[in-house]
DNA sequence: ATTGTATGCGACC
DNA sequence: TGGTCGCCCTACAA
């Protein structure tokens, strides 16, 4: 059953009104529930109400069976069963061109899920290979084979209480996955020990954007969120201390409300830096906690700067991005406004960029045109990126912005991570895969699901030394890691802890079993958490 | 017209 | 029924 259609108590048909009331839909539908299959009974009784609804209103508005989307009649937008039909009218969902629908659009069906090559890719200059050899002789001449988390082991279920904004890996704790959500809150979860988690609840009032582990402690991590405050969090006692504050004044209108984006560390300088929704950078002293100099514009003014990072290679680099469509670099040592040393022009909002963990030589930025880009060597050509690859992640209010994020363990710098926003039908049920792309041939390496995971997943991050990604969707939390082929099925199901927390929906304590475990630690009992449950073999399901 | 921004609300249990 | 859930929204302003 898709997670997506939703059943009333026993309608038999629905006339659709200019609200966003859809299709009903009963197992029947969904099997059979393709094209033109209109039951005649149906037909019949939407007539009869149809009528009914003329006589009391002459001036008619039509009632016939019109497209959710562009309000037309002759077709239908919407889920029919798991699969999503695009109204024809608008521009393909996938890839923002018109004349096609996402069903068959030309960057889905191509096995390199939608490369554009770049003009520049035939002409590279000389120079370029110079640069390659010097900056980065340990790329190896064949890449290893990627080595993709495939298979959920451990989950949160509904942890937060609002949705995941971001998450962070500890520096050297392996275990350790914390979590940021959009009412403010913080989670510190050791997914091994899977039971020992806490929600830090009093550190910010809403949308924690960022976080940073501190260089030179990590036991405390920075956050910067839509507060307008930077926090610094000791993660043991959850006790935080404010180390900066846009809003002294507290709340007096919407436009002068400030409220911060990107954060990083620059540990050499031993400084914070922080960008906000105005266009404004700041700079802190880690020790001092104060600010080093007032905020300097590096973004148009009045835009939001929602990505900052330190060149891992040239600290001194920074790197930002933010809804002006721009990513810009700046020399940390010389920077005031429009003094950028370059801009890479993206067609709409750029949610996140990156510099590639060894070298930081490439750029990896996602934007809100459905395109994840690479500049190859920033050193050599800013022009124009390297290669777009056509990829669904949409802007939508109600998510945290997807951002395509590099694979901190791969030493060839291509392999990325991302959410995808558009479902596909998994056997009659409506997943989000999360893709991996090797963004030197824009190949879809791999895209994971699991059917606990019906929603969609827009926060994603590897770990920087295990074969592991966390994945933040919705509320819940999950741990993937590769499939151990070599185990029996009982033993990975003994490896494989899922927790619920608030209501687990009856369709999915269904789907799981829910066979409540004895063996639950006392601490957690205690707390008076739900049930603990296992899930089934996870079925991995192909188109 | 386009494009960015905001945090609601219908459907379900 | 009231609380919970999650988003291929959608109204509005610049």
């Amino acid at each position: 059953m898709s997670p997506r259609t939703r059943r009333g108590a026993s309608p038999k048909f629905v006339i659709e009104r200019d609200e966003d009331s859809e299709e009903s839909s009963s197992d029947e539908d969904e099997e059979n529930g393709v094209g033109d299959c209109e039951d005649d009974e149906v037909e019949e009784e939407e007539e009869i109400e149809e009528t009914k609804r003329r006589e009391k209103k002459p001036i008619t508005i039509s009632l016939k069976k019109v497209c959710k989307v562009c309000k037309k009649t002759g077709h239908q937008a919407g889920f029919q069963g798991a699969t999503y039909i695009d109204c024809p009218m608008k521009p393909c969902f996938l890839c923002k061109l018109p004349g096609h629908t996402t069903m068959n659009c030309p960057h889905r069906v191509a096995t390199e899920h939608g490369v554009i090559p770049a003009p520049r890719k035939s002409t590279r200059h000389s120079v370029d290979y110079i640069f390659e050899r010097q900056l980065r002789p340990h790329v190896p001449a064949i890449k290893p084979g990627f080595l993709i988390p495939d298979e959920v082991t451990r989950a949160v279920i509904r942890y937060h209480s609002r949705r995941v904004t971001c998450l962070e890996f500890h520096p050297t704790n392996n275990n350790i996955l914390l979590s940021g959500d959009k009412k403010g809150q913080l989670g510190v979860w050791d997914y091994d020990k899977v039971y020992e988690k806490r929600v830090y609840t009093n550190i910010h009032s809403c949308l924690l954007n960022t976080m940073r582990f501190n260089s030179v402690n990590d036991g405390t991590i920075y956050g910067a969120s839509s507060d307008g405050t930077i926090s610094c969090t000791d993660l043991e006692t959850g006790i935080s201390e404010s180390m900066m504050n846009l809003n002294p004044n507290g709340w007096s209108s919407p436009k002068s409300w400030r409220m911060l984006y990107g954060l990083d560390i620059n540990s050499e300088k031993g400084l914070v830096l922080v960008a906000d929704n105005f266009g404004y950078l700041y700079m802190l002293d880690t020790r001092t906690k104060a600010k080093v100099r007032e905020g300097v514009l590096i973004h148009k003014k009045g835009s939001k700067v929602v990505g900052l990072q330190c060149n891992p290679v040239q600290p001194d680099l920074l790197l930002s991005c933010g809804n002006d469509h721009f990513a810009r670099l700046w020399d940390l040592r010389r920077l005031e406004a429009g003094s950028s040393l370059g801009n890479l022009a993206h067609r709409r909002v750029v949610n996140s960029a990156y510099f590639s963990p060894h070298t930081g030589s490439k750029i990896l930025t996602t934007a809100q045109d459905n395109r994840i880009r690479v500049w190859d060597s920033i050193y050599v050509n800013m022009e124009s990126p390297s290669r777009e690859i056509v990829h669904s992640h949409d802007f939508n209010r109600h998510l945290t912005p997807f951002r395509a994020e590099w694979d901190p363990k791969d030493s060839s710098e291509s392999l990325v991570v991302i959410g995808r926003y558009i479902s596909e039908n998994y056997n009659g049920v409506a997943l989000h895969p999360i893709d991996f792309i090797d963004v030197t041939t824009g190949q879809l390496v791999a895209e994971v699901i699991d059917p606990n995971i019906t929603t969609i997943s827009p926060v994603n991050k590897l770990h920087p030394r295990d074969d592991v990604l966390a994945t933040g969707s919705s509320r819940s939390l999950f741990i993937w890691r590769p499939k151990d082929k070599s185990e029996d099925v009982q033993q990975k199901e003994e490896k494989k802890t899922i927790i619920y927390y608030g209501k687990a929906d009856s369709k999915q304590k269904k789907k799981l079993g829910d066979e409540s475990d004895e063996s639950d630690d006392e601490s957690f009992k205690s707390k008076g958490k739900k049930s603990q449950t296992k899930s089934s073999a996870i079925k991995k399901v192909k188109r």
